[in-house]
DNA sequence: GCACACTGGGAAACCGCTTTCCGGGAGGTC
DNA sequence: GACCTCCCGGAAAGCGGTTTCCCAGTGTGC
């Protein structure tokens, strides 16, 4: 393993002299020192070694991000979008991936604690457990009293600044979009009632329908995902118009449908949430809440590398697109 | 920031005793003692600085894993297995994306050498340009002579241990299958030419259809993207069976025939490869060759730990999976 | 011609932790 | 009771860099 030393020796000067060439510094060096340095770094293959620079600089330029699950598209796209950032600041990333498993979300907390990471993002839905949410948050206040930063994509639940989907008005906007089809007997699919995002969007779409004077609609629990969203649509019952709080699961709905040889639309409508983008070219094409998921995560980013003095929350309105997986009712 | 220091002050003990406590020793600690230093690490908040502790046992706990597009759930699951075992052997993962820019691999793995990382992986297809890959090469054999150890997945052009899928085989025999059903005129959304991985499958298909005294398909070549397959889907004339060479080029092709009103399967039957999870539930369902995807990013990181003192290169054969994309002809 | 920046080089302290080495005390053996 | 081990605590030497501080040499301005 070459050290800085050993070019140092090689070049015939100082530690210091390597260092102010090799590694970045505010010191100029002269023409021939710095040539004679690179030289000797190069013939011996150097690479500074990190930890030793973090060590010594008492910081390091890389970053962590906590999702749930990488082969989520919905993660993978928020994940893309902020280590495309991460990558324009010059940043490392560190991903750790939790598998929904809230505990192992502080426990990465704490290791990039310790790696002391630039910043940590923690994206993905808070969970409606008032115990696993403090017990994060402290391990989260004790990174940035030491001087860490972090941001979070989903509840704002954790006093760190946030990107907040408009899960609720989402839903509603949805709700009304839906309603406006012509559209009084709904299903939503509702997915854990333990997951913020979950709640938040089935919470959306429930009220709107209450505003709108529309009876309420079956609402039905089961995982977050594509067999979520199989299973719990066996049980829509007579409702016209389904609701899957994620793209994902509405995905799992049709196959359900198509299975039964119940069609969409013309038997029964079906709506999702995110817009995931692997998921445009299914037939019928989903109507989803559009989220920008890509700059969700970049902005996620910036607002921990930001560090203002109090956190901020960034609402990120949805769009609703409609598209052929629902039809107006006449 | 608190430090091993104040916690063995704190504590009244030396600092070597609180460092055999709180991070792991062989060394036994006396009960009291070990309970006096426990106490104080919490009341303090203490996490050690891995930084430290990498440079101080000068080998750290995190691998990185190069891919070329997160959001591409190819990598996203391959990444993910990899990952999950990772975590299984209890090392951190860092991730960076190249967007597929070979440059971009080649600094990777200059980064990842200097962070001293214990194994990096390179998941993806190589390219046709042995300058470049002369030069990863160069990259790699410098990490690795410097003690850290690497694994490809893809193919076996590195040096290092490779877990390669047989995508010449598996081409061949989703082709033999697909000639079995009666096609005779086939077309092939081959990729660009550049990507080995693409050009593997090509071959593959195109000499099986050889062997079989079959035609010569057309060959299409293009991006290696869903809108690649979507474009290249417009050239594919009087074909009765398309080849799109991974699953998402396949989708980009099957919505390119339902907007121009080719019905799948029965004008024209359309294979992709791959098995990707997401896109099981696409209409009609995609013929395929599956591939174990997770498995082989775990299998990769294994086989870089292990450090055979040869190279070991595995073959994963991949299942050929007829669905409802492909019709026989009569 | 002289005081005075200013420049660029090197010695050495320091970052926070691990681990070797040393030493003192307890316990066992004959 | 002398001698040996074993056990466990602490001092200190690194690990590989960065950066402060000091110093010699070189232009400047008057």
């Amino acid at each position: 393993m070459v050290t800085l030393e050993d070019v140092a020796k090689q070049a015939g000067v100082s530690l210091a002299t390597a260092s102010r060439v090799l590694n970045g510094s505010t010191r100029q060096v002269g023409a021939d020192l710095r040539a004679r340095v690179e030289r000797a770094a190069d013939e011996l293959g150097y690479r500074a070694n990190i930890a030793a620079q973090t060590l010594a600089r008492g910081a390091s330029n890389v970053i962590g991000i906590v999702v749930h699950d990488l082969t989520d598209p919905y993660f993978a796209a928020l994940a893309d979008g902020a280590m495309r950032a991460a990558a324009g600041e010059g940043l490392l990333v560190m991903v750790g991936t939790t598998h929904r498993d809230p505990e192992q979300e502080i426990a990465y907390v704490a290791t990039l604690n310790a790696q002391r990471v630039r910043a940590v993002l923690l994206v993905g839905s808070r969970v409606a457990d008032s115990e696993v949410t403090e017990r994060l948050r402290a391990e989260l206040d004790r990174y940035r009293a030491s001087g860490g930063r972090a941001a979070c994509v989903g509840q704002d639940l954790l006093g760190v600044d946030t990107v907040a989907p408009a899960n609720h008005e989402g839903a509603a906007a949805l709700a009304r979009s839906l309603a406006g089809l012509g559209h009084t007997r709904f299903a939503v699919l509702a997915g854990p009632p333990r997951l913020m995002t979950a709640r938040d969007r089935c919470a959306g779409f429930v009220s709107a329908l209450a505003e709108l004077g529309l009876p309420e609609p079956r609402v039905i629990e089961g995982r977050f995902d594509r067999d979520g969203g199989y299973q719990a649509a066996q049980e829509t019952g007579d409702a016209t118009c389904v609701f899957a709080v994620n793209d994902v699961m509405a995905v799992g709905a049709l196959a359900a449908y198509r299975e039964r040889g119940i069609r969409v639309p013309d038997d029964v409508s079906v709506a999702g949430f995110d817009d995931i983008a692997t998921l445009r070219d299914q037939v019928p094409a989903l109507t989803t809440v559009r989220l920008p998921l890509q700059d969700m995560g970049a902005r996620a980013l910036e607002l921990a590398l930001a560090a203002e003095e109090e956190p901020t929350v960034e609402q990120v309105p949805g769009e609703v697109v409609l598209r052929e997986s629902v039809r107006a009712l006449r």
